[in-house]
DNA sequence: CGACGCTTTGACACAACTCAACAACCGTGG
DNA sequence: CCACGGTTGTTGAGTTGTGTCAAAGCGTCG
């Protein structure tokens, strides 16, 4: 309970406020955490999706293995994620999904959920809004893995999970805990480990960012959001600048 | 009206089937549709996120523009299609939008929207059941780029597009019309235009794949299957087979 | 007609991968 | 206690896939 309120509630709280009944409700809809051993699988590929996984404590990743042995990971999930919604909506999960570390897991069915989305509109709201910021970052990850360079991508990525563990409160501005070894880290990049080792040293060598130990230590957060082209040509100022740019006979905007 | 019936009312249907009602809710919903022209931009990223646009005809790509000058395309949009969603949830687009050709498309506003996700449980959820899709292939591209050869890649893509068309009666088995350039392909699979061509040329000679003059030929269809690797590797048989590798306490399924 | 966008090809450079080997660290069991 | 295998990190040498640069062919459209 006192990790559910801490993790998910927090998380979803901090877009749509939840009453105490909503709380209440949820907290009813869910099962009791459960403690995962790292390496477990708690969601196969091509499984019926018959529930949502909530993490509670520790890391998780979502991925695809392919038929030549190798696997890309989608994504790491951390403390108040929400993984398998839409393999409920799809019917099938479309990844699979396990411990990347020892962890606390939760989960809640699907039908009790669709329940609460339909009885209660901002935990529904507060639902959509998280897997829309998850899917935000796929996104992020699509630019990453196509169009930067592996030490871009590297920096990009460590740059973004400082921002999500802050949000959490698992890391303050210069440094934090990362289980991920440079393995993992690989799949996720879409590189080779050994390639993520080299890039490591080098970051490191810039004075940019070092990675020891499970640790990660931020030197100049500046200089490495910079170097990571973290923000992208416009940064918001100019919006619709171009919206007329081929003529219209209509106002689309 | 015709194209909005023969588009997304189409493809809403095909999960959740509405009723004359609810399709008329939604028709009413949305704006007239609109003629757009190649290149027009309909959405910037950072904009705030208004309102949804639904392709009636015609193709359009998601991208993110770089600081470098270079951009990545998240996803091409065609006839039934919606985007934006996820900018209305999260308030502020995280993509911007554009017409690839000549297309027709109409918009539906966010508080519209919002009510009718409130009144008509069949229309959210055929809404979400379409978002999920497209969150499923934004990562089936991440598992392309980060983990596939340029030829699997761009055999894979093919594939899927192929299917995706088929769905909405815009392609037979073997040959379908496509409209993108190779400037455009290499954008949406982290490659550079030349390098397409030469894929290109490679699948040709290779005898599976014909790209000409905005038509694509699909010369075999289960070899090149087979060489982009689309199916993974369970191909869904062995449904939680790993689920207890490493043990627990409890039961997670 | 010239300008422009798209495709095609060649030569070359370089980023990232593979293979191979070794070091450091861990938990386990003899 | 130490030996052990397994996992992770590190480094070097050589290979290859893909990007870059440059140039030419070809439609189309104004």
């Amino acid at each position: 309970m006192m990790h559910f309120q801490n993790a998910l509630a927090k998380k979803l709280n901090s877009f749509a406020p939840l009453s105490s009944n909503e709380l209440l409700r949820l907290s009813e809809a869910r099962s009791a955490p459960v403690s995962v051993r790292k390496g477990r699988e708690l969601l196969h590929e091509g499984q019926l999706g018959k529930k949502v996984f909530i993490v509670l404590d520790g890391w998780a990743s979502s991925y695809k293995d392919l038929r030549d042995g190798t696997r890309q990971i989608i994504s790491f999930s951390i403390a108040g994620d929400c993984v398998g919604l839409r393999g409920v909506l799809l019917e099938t999960a479309d990844h699979s999904f396990s411990a990347s570390t020892d962890a606390e897991i939760c989960t809640i069915d699907a039908a009790p959920l669709m329940q609460l989305f339909q009885d209660y509109p901002r935990i529904r709201a507060a639902f959509l809004w998280s897997s829309a910021r998850d899917e935000a970052m796929t996104a992020e990850r699509l630019v990453d893995i196509g169009r930067r360079t592996a030490s871009q991508r590297i920096a990009h990525f460590f740059v973004e999970l400082s921002e999500r563990l802050m949000l959490i409160g698992l890391a303050d501005p210069a440094a934090f805990d990362c289980p991920l070894s440079q393995y993992m880290l690989a799949d996720a990049l879409g590189l080779s480990a050994i390639h993520v080792n080299r890039v490591l040293r080098d970051l490191r060598e810039r004075n940019l960012l070092v990675v020891k130990c499970g640790k990660v230590t931020i030197v100049d957060l500046v200089k490495l959001t910079e170097f990571a082209g973290y923000q992208r040509v416009d940064d918001g100022f100019n919006e619709a600048k171009n919206c007329y740019r081929s003529g219209s006979s209509a106002n689309l905007n």
